[in-house]
DNA sequence: ACCTATTCATAATC
DNA sequence: TGATTATGAATAGGT
């Protein structure tokens, strides 16, 4: 916002959009690390460049920040139906009699949240098993088909990301063939057959597409 | 930062201190949206005020840019090897800043063992549920990260496709200032039918492009 | 909540 | 990338 005012809107220019990226994201990183020191506020940012590039900053723990986040949310929907989280463990806690077993429980409580959001996938799957829940397969099922989404899409990436450098290195010949063309005064020959082409897809899977001449 | 310069440190009057937080706080969000609109970037922010009171901001949603982040940081971990969940904890512990946390967690780790014998059954029973609940919302998040990526994709691939349509207006205007400068110095025929195209699909999802030259 | 005097952030440019 | 700079924004201190 300095030699000319930006209306907000997507960057369209790729370039631009990147530079004016890292700039913002410094700036932004910045005033977000002041806020924090300054104002004694606890704070998380979690930023994905558009090329799938991750920073973050937070202040304490991301888990600590986001753990507490999460717990108010889930308190707020406590409210309204099913019984929360918390609420589970107050209840299981009913039971006990001994208000250090209790203190030590109610500690538990915190930390479930907190340590979960730490578990990776496979100390996941053990603490499934360890628990004999019957979920596993189904999850891993469900798993197995986002990676399976993904796996397609970045697949599907790298081929229009080829054909794109496979077009201008067309483009190149193309325009070496006309200025070749255009300087021997143009025989015939060097037209004949010149064009056969197939497109990649545009919006589904496959669209073929043929340039018309002339 | 204006009517002079200020240090960066945490502003010991409340008062002040609570301004300061409101205006900044504005004004960060404000860059965090800009951010996220102009670059086309995934971003979350949460913010706790010194008072306790949350503010948030994410595009898309809380949960998919978390979520995104935390499988990120777990794919990360299983590229080195497997650290137990005991070490995890202990990870965890170091980036904490808070004493009380620390010290709790601490507590809580050792916790786990003592408590779990000091439960009889029906408490066991209660928190195999509990934990039940708590890997069910943790996995939720889990796929609301691959839905963030999924997103992000998406958008690439949009991008990719609007990239190639783009190159080929572009070989089309070449083809036909090519073809004009070839007409000034040929006869008609000599071009007619000058572009056959073959669409052979290689793969399963992708056309390759190919044009024959010369 | 509003007002400036300043400092800061950054778009354009190289 | 990394600098430079002109300019628009953010904001500290004051009311």
């Amino acid at each position: 916002m300095t030699r000319r005012k930006i209306e907000t809107k997507k960057i369209e220019n790729t370039t631009a959009r990147q530079v004016t990226f890292s700039k913002r994201r410094r700036g932004l990183f910045k005033k977000a690390l002041e806020l924090s020191t300054l104002c004694d506020a606890q704070l998380a940012l979690v930023v994905f460049s558009a090329t799938g590039k991750l920073f973050d900053f937070s202040s304490p723990s991301m888990q600590q920040v986001i753990g507490r986040r999460q717990n108010l949310h889930s308190k707020n929907l406590n409210k309204m139906d099913q019984p929360s989280l918390e609420a589970q463990i107050d209840n299981s806690t009913k039971t006990m009699s001994s208000n250090e077993t209790l203190e030590r429980t109610h500690g538990m409580r915190q930390m479930i949240g907190e340590v979960l959001q730490q578990l990776n996938v496979e100390e996941l799957q053990k603490l499934e098993e360890l628990l004999e829940v019957g979920l596993t397969s189904v999850l891993k099922t469900k798993e197995e088909g986002f990676l399976g989404e993904i796996g397609a899409l970045k697949r599907k990436e790298a081929q229009l990301i080829e054909d794109n450098q496979r077009l201008k290195r067309q483009m190149e010949k193309q325009f070496k063939i006309k200025i070749h063309a255009i300087e021997q005064g143009l025989s015939s020959e060097s037209i004949t057959n010149i064009c056969s082409s197939s497109y990649p897809p545009q919006q589904q899977d496959n669209d073929d597409t043929c340039l018309k001449l002339g």
